[in-house]
DNA sequence: GTGAGATTGTGAATTAGTTAACATCTTTTA
DNA sequence: TAAAAGATGTTAACTAATTCACAATCTCAC
C-alpha cells in the first residue's frame, strides 16, 4: 500500500488523473509539470512534490510520460476496477445524480437505490433499482457495498446515518447540510452546495481582487 | 469591510451560519465554542480563532450570544440581502439545482437561466425563465448578475465561461470538470462530483483508519 | 559523441492553518 | 461580597502545505 500520502495531495490526485486522460486522448506522449500546471492550475512545484510521494515517476529533461503515469494514477485511485456505490433519497438531487451517471468518465456506478416513498420503490430509474429503506442494511451487505451517497432530508440525516453504519458502509458522500456523526473507521465527504455558494459570495464582497 | 480572514476560516463561516440558525429555532441563547465544537465538528479553539478574527464576540464565562452572533453573520455573509444567480446549463444537474431551490435555506435565488435547446428555451422551468444563450450577456448586464452557476457540457465550459466574463460575472460556481481559465478578478469556486467521489474512494483504500 | 538546453526531485525556506495552554474577565451561588 | 466555576481571546507551539531554488540528470540536435 502506498506510503501516507498529504491529505491535499490526495485531493488533488483525481483532478491530475483526469487530465492526463485528456493529454492520452489528444495524443501527447510527455508532459512536464510547468505544461501540466497551466492546465490544472496548480504550481508546478507542487505538482513535482505530489507526484514524487509515489517515487520518481518522471525524466529529467524529459517529463512525465503520459501513458505510464495514466496507468499509474489509474491503479492508485482504484480505476482499473468497478466501484459498486448506493444512493440514499430519491428526490430531486438524488434523480440527477442517477443520471449523471458517474460510469461515464469514473468506473464507479451507482447499483442501487433507496427511498421511503412507496411510488417509486421497485421500479427502476435511470437503470438503476430503488429499493424500500428498510431493505437498506440487508440489500448493502448483499451487494457488498461500501460508498453510499447521502441525498435524504436533513431531518433524517442522522437516523439514515446510522443505519448506513450499520450496514458496513465506510465512506459517505454527504449532500445533507448537516454534519452528521460517525465512528472514526468512517469517512464523510460533505459536498454542500449552499455553503459553496455562500463562500463565493463572501469572496467577492470580501476579496475584492483574486483570492 | 472585514479585515483579511484567512481563506480556511472563509470557507467555515456558512457552516457557523447554518448551525446558529438551527442553535436560535431551538431557542438557545447562548453557546460556548466547545458545545458548537461538537454540533459541526471543528475544534473549539479553531472555532473562537475564527470568531475572533471578526472582534470580541463573545463573552467570557458565559460564550456566544446566539442572536447577535446569528445578526452578525447574516450581514457577513451577505445573507440580509437577497442575491440573484444565473444558471448556465439546463441539462440533468441544471435542472435539478433549478428544483433544489437555494431560497429556501439561503438568500440566494437562480433568477434566470440559459440553454441552447430551443425546445426549452422561452419557457418557465421550475419558476425560473430559461432565455437562449445568445442572450446571455445583455442579460446578465441587464439583470446585474454578478454570480453564475456553470452546468454545461464539458466541451463549451471554456467557451462559455469567456462570455460570462465578458457578461460581467465576478464569481462561478462550476460543476464542470474542466479547470476554466479566468481574469484574476473573476473566482471560480469548483464543485467537482467525480472528483469527491475518487477521493472518497482513495481515502478508504488508503487510509483505513479515519483520516 | 558532445554540449546546450530542458526538467526533475528535493532540501530549505516560507506561508498557512491548527491546537494547546492560560491569563483574564464574567457569571453565579452562597 | 467573595469565591468558585465557566468560557473567552490570544500568545506561543506545533503541524501541514506550498514554493523557491538548484544540483543532478536526461534529451536531442548537430
Amino acid at each position: 500500500m502506498t506510503p501516507n500520502i498529504p491529505k491535499a495531495t490526495a485531493k488533488r490526485l483525481p483532478i491530475y488523473y483526469r487530465y492526463l486522460k485528456i493529454l492520452a486522448d489528444s495524443g501527447k506522449k510527455h508532459v512536464s509539470s510547468t505544461e501540466l500546471a497551466e492546465t490544472v492550475k496548480i504550481d508546478p512545484a507542487t505538482i513535482r512534490r505530489d507526484f514524487s510521494y509515489f517515487g520518481a515517476l518522471g525524466k529529467r529533461g524529459y517529463g512525465y510520460d503520459v501513458s505510464s503515469l495514466l496507468a499509474f494514477f489509474k491503479t492508485t485511485l482504484s480505476q482499473d476496477k468497478l466501484t459498486n456505490v448506493a444512493l440514499i433519497g430519491v428526490g430531486n438531487l438524488g434523480q440527477a445524480l442517477l443520471n449523471y451517471n458517474f460510469h461515464k468518465s469514473n468506473n464507479a456506478r451507482i447499483s442501487a437505490a433507496f427511498d421511503i416513498d412507496p411510488q417509486i420503490t421497485g421500479l427502476i430509474r435511470s437503470g438503476v433499482p430503488v429499493y424500500p429503506l428498510e431493505d437498506m442494511q440487508e440489500q448493502l451487505r448483499l451487494q457488498q457495498i461500501k460508498i453510499a451517497i447521502l441525498t435524504v432530508p436533513a431531518a433524517v440525516a442522522q437516523s439514515v446515518t446510522d443505519e448506513l453504519v450499520a450496514g458496513g458502509i465506510k465512506g459517505i458522500l454527504n449532500f445533507t447540510p448537516l454534519r452528521v456523526t460517525v465512528p472514526e473507521n468512517v469517512r464523510v465527504q460533505n459536498v454542500d452546495l449552499t455553503n459553496e455558494l455562500q463562500t463565493l459570495i463572501y469572496f467577492l464582497q470580501h476579496f475584492e481582487h483574486n483570492g
